[in-house]
DNA sequence: CAGTATCCCCATAGATACTG
DNA sequence: CAGTATCTATGGGGATACTG
């Protein structure tokens, strides 16, 4: 076995509990399922899935990029937190469905919203980032021009001085 | 300088953008900004800023644990997607205060649905994580008395053979 | 088919030291 | 105070080989 965030999860570090907020606790739930949306593979998952079941060999041909490794871990990793479900039919070949649980239907629905939100922002983000980048570039600028004088300005003086 | 994602964001890849989801997408802008809010300290930047702005080492000492370099990074991140303000005050010392900008506020608006599904959905997870876990255990230990069994079986036919 | 087991890389977090 | 510069270490994730 590889990993598996131990099991004594807790209800993250309960010092001063009722002054912070849910973003203030370390490894709280709220991160692990963050962590867990945001790590390269399982939103992906969950969004096939939520069309309809599908085999192992489904999925990694659909996710492009996948390695078997990865997309083992992520499943299991989704199955361990019950967002999808796995199941075995005893055949040859053997055969494995892959679906998403009620519980992983809603997680869906949510991450929705974030999505939403990036679409109907991602303009306003796109201008920010050129504008930021602008800003940066004429700072650097500045700053060598600046050096650019220190030097000059060096120069001089030695000449003066022979 | 250190990196920035490069400048050619673009709309994500193209390749048969009709068929695709969101998810499907390498690099596009959900995953940017999933990438952005997943990561160890932004969230937790967001949440403090979203109350009042803060200075520089007012968010390093609310922050257990962000090491000066990773909350400049944050920061500087936040800022260029036009999430965070940041204003410079020229004294002696120094003062720069950081903001939530009314994009970032939207943005942590959103997070909240997530935060509030974590939330409800905490002891399904724990619940699921334990009977995962359990049954994990259970087939080890299955597979650990097969290999037993086998191991007595070679050692009488060892036994006999003598 | 649906995995497990290994090895390896390299991107990023963290610690430390220095500066306008 | 509010950073930057540099180094090291951890682990996520890819490639490959093997198996029930």
């Amino acid at each position: 076995m590889e990993d598996g965030t131990s099991m004594s999860l807790g209800h993250c570090g309960d010092t001063d509990y009722d002054v912070l907020q849910w973003d203030q606790r370390e490894d709280c739930e709220v991160r692990q399922i963050l962590d867990r949306i945001a790590d390269k593979w399982s939103l992906q998952v969950i969004a096939l899935l939520d069309r309809r079941s599908l085999r192992f060999t489904e999925l990694r041909r659909m996710i492009d990029g996948v390695s078997q490794r990865m997309l083992t871990r992520t499943l299991r990793h989704l199955e361990r937190d019950g967002l999808v479900s796995r199941t075995v039919h005893a055949t040859v070949p053997p055969r494995v469905d892959y679906a998403l649980t009620p519980l992983g239907g809603t997680l869906h629905a949510t991450i929705r919203a974030l999505v939403t939100w990036t679409e109907e922002h991602q303009s306003e983000i796109a201008t920010a980032r050129a504008a930021y980048d602008v800003r940066v570039a004429a700072e650097q600028e500045e700053a060598a021009a600046e050096a650019a004088g220190r030097d000059a300005v060096a120069r001089l003086v030695l000449a003066v001085r022979r």
